[in-house]
DNA sequence: TTGTAAGCGTTATCAC
DNA sequence: GTGATAACGCTTACAA
């Protein structure tokens, strides 16, 4: 009576063993209870969690992880230059969509940012070794991404933005970029532009070698010249450039239209091309990609293909959760993007109008599927 | 022998008890000697140390987590609406300073976000109960802010972005936003600007108040009318209408340069300008915040205050480490901010430059301490 | 159906 | 100084 402890004032949370004392049971029976386990007596099993109720019992999160081995958490690493993510609204609003998912079932997000692909790997391992996250999402995917054979040989699960191109076990969830940018250049081309450029990103980078590839093969079905193509990082410095660069022929070659890879290289060659003297839409006309919200409010708004980031990364993550608790699904249908047409886009100078030579397919096809053109 | 499990497959990471039975000594004396605490032989130690390095022993974050009841993470809690912090590039550049720090320290960063002021109390509360995370970031201060009482109560540590108007036991890392503002107006007076008005942030951010005060402040000083102040929520839509408003009214009052308190705002607004047949900078003088990196690259490029964010969020977190660790060092002085003067300010017009009324103070001062004019 | 006890990998306590 | 032993809070065989 006198070793005995006073009892616990109340302070501390209780836990799995306050409960049992308290129901009168040990403490597995109240696990499996918890758990709701088969093997458990229905009413005992009632008492057991009106009891944790009536206590305001609530799992450790970190005895659990312990004792089961998982952490109830997904990692995020952003390698990408910082400027570049920051200009970007990609990981935000991508965050926001995983986020909506996670905070349903209590989970959380675990983010990291690096700079070098040699602290990325390193950051990867580190987190994977000390078991912070249960599994990763792989966005930016790249050519040859060593990441997926880095977290299969870590024993991690992940989930994919769009489809790698090395073998992969892990499931996939992508957005129809292809379709969007089909759409600009259908849409382009319907406005008489027959010289149209495209200002890609990194070439490592997938999602932007998918567009320049879907741009390149849009072009080229409808008989047109494909090959004005500059690479970028997609940073509105290197839109700049590339604008530059490619206004920089005599006017009988110049563009008349450019698709960028994203909203604020459109928007940075918009600022070139009128210090160059043009006028857009009227002597060139601009689409961006991602329809960031300021697209709708520079000047002239502009053209760009809407993709549903925030729902991505809500797919993403409950594709990703199915993993790890060992369900396969995939991401099935790629989401859908939308062509949203604004005032940068307009009909091509009547100088450059001329007949585009014999198309070897449909000469404007309508909107591709998984895109509607608004 | 035959009940003894053959030394398992060294496929699992080894424990401090492999670690222990292999330098022939207790578990208790490793976690001494790793943790390098007083009461160690010294060779015993260096034997300890030696076998633990040969065998690749690294500590379990989780088993310690669970034993000494610290997390080893940081916690972050969005709560903007996602199309505004997906315009604004604070957050990444923030956590990328953030991380730079924590990096370094093995400990990680756990992201949420949330929309509804009711689900982000309800956010703080979960991820402290799970014990997700040592201690908070709190960015975006409201007036009157409840976050500080509720960390309080939940036992938790925390550094504030700036200062909060509610008494706070949280260390405090600020920048200099205000001396920004007023190298902004001091540049537009300087310029012949007498009828400058501001597009302030949300009523109840603090920083975005700051700014504002810290407008209200320039201009009364230099002898100008400060009342042309319109409210926002930081979103270009918003910044767009709020221009809208300001130049509605007959040009011999219409204001002649426009101070934003960001830079998606101030972008939003040269569109209005030029729509409404204004060229900026002939007809009005624009600047922004923050100075986005897409400031450089529009047309004309956006004179801006440069704030240094990354090392905000760096400092930030070597802070809030200190709190954690229970060393209570303070963010000592405001980050400097600078102002980058590029072609959207420009000398008023003719027509409004009346000389100002009789300034009560000196009339233009030099640039306020802490703020370097490029 | 329920209870017991052994992990999970640390750190903390307290004899020796 | 050193080294068992008991937490930390949960899960999960294995007994009863």
């Amino acid at each position: 009576m006198t070793d005995q402890p006073v009892v616990p004032a109340s302070v501390s949370r209780p836990t799995i063993a306050d409960v049992a004392r308290r129901a009168g049971v040990s403490k597995g029976l109240v696990s499996f209870a918890l758990n709701d386990r088969p093997g458990v007596n229905a009413e005992t099993r009632q008492r057991i969690l009106g009891v944790a109720e009536e206590m305001g019992w609530t799992p450790s999160v970190r005895a659990r992880s312990l004792s089961i081995d998982r952490s109830f958490a997904l990692g995020l690493v952003i390698a990408r230059d910082p400027g570049i993510v920051a200009a970007d609204p990609f990981f935000p609003t991508f965050i926001s969509g995983v986020e909506s998912e996670l905070s349903e079932v209590g989970q959380s997000l675990v983010l990291a940012s690096t700079t070098s692909q040699r602290q990325e790997a390193e950051t990867y391992r580190q987190l994977a070794r000390d078991k912070r996250v249960d599994g990763f999402f792989l966005t930016d995917l790249r050519a040859d991404d060593e990441r997926i054979s880095l977290l299969q040989q870590l024993g991690l699960r992940a989930v994919t933005l769009g489809h790698p191109d090395v073998a992969s076990p892990f499931p996939v969830v992508s957005s129809d970029d292809g379709a969007g940018i089909r759409a600009v250049v259908a849409h382009l081309i319907v406005l008489g532009h027959t010289r149209i450029a495209h200002v890609a990103g990194p070439a490592d980078m997938l999602h932007a070698t998918h567009r320049r590839i879907a741009f390149e093969e849009a072009m080229t079905e409808a008989g047109l010249d494909a090959s004005r193509v500059v690479e970028t990082d997609f940073s509105a410095r290197e839109g700049a450039e590339a604008t530059r660069r490619l206004l920089a022929v005599r006017s009988s070659m110049r563009p008349t239209a450019i698709v960028y890879s994203n909203d604020p290289m459109a928007i940075a060659g918009i600022a070139v091309a009128r210090r160059a003297g043009l006028d857009v839409p009227r002597d060139l006309s601009v689409a961006g990609f991602d329809n960031t919200d300021i697209a709708e409010h520079v000047y002239p708004s502009l053209t760009s293909v809407a993709t549903d980031v925030a729902r991505w990364g809500a797919t993403a993550a409950r594709v990703l959760l199915a993993a790890v608790a060992g369900d396969a699904i995939d991401g099935r249908v790629p989401l859908p993007t939308r062509l949203v047409i604004r005032e940068s886009t307009a009909a091509a100078p009547e100088a450059a109008r001329t007949p585009p030579p014999s198309p070897l397919q449909t000469p404007s096809p309508p909107a591709s599927p998984g895109t509607t053109t608004v």
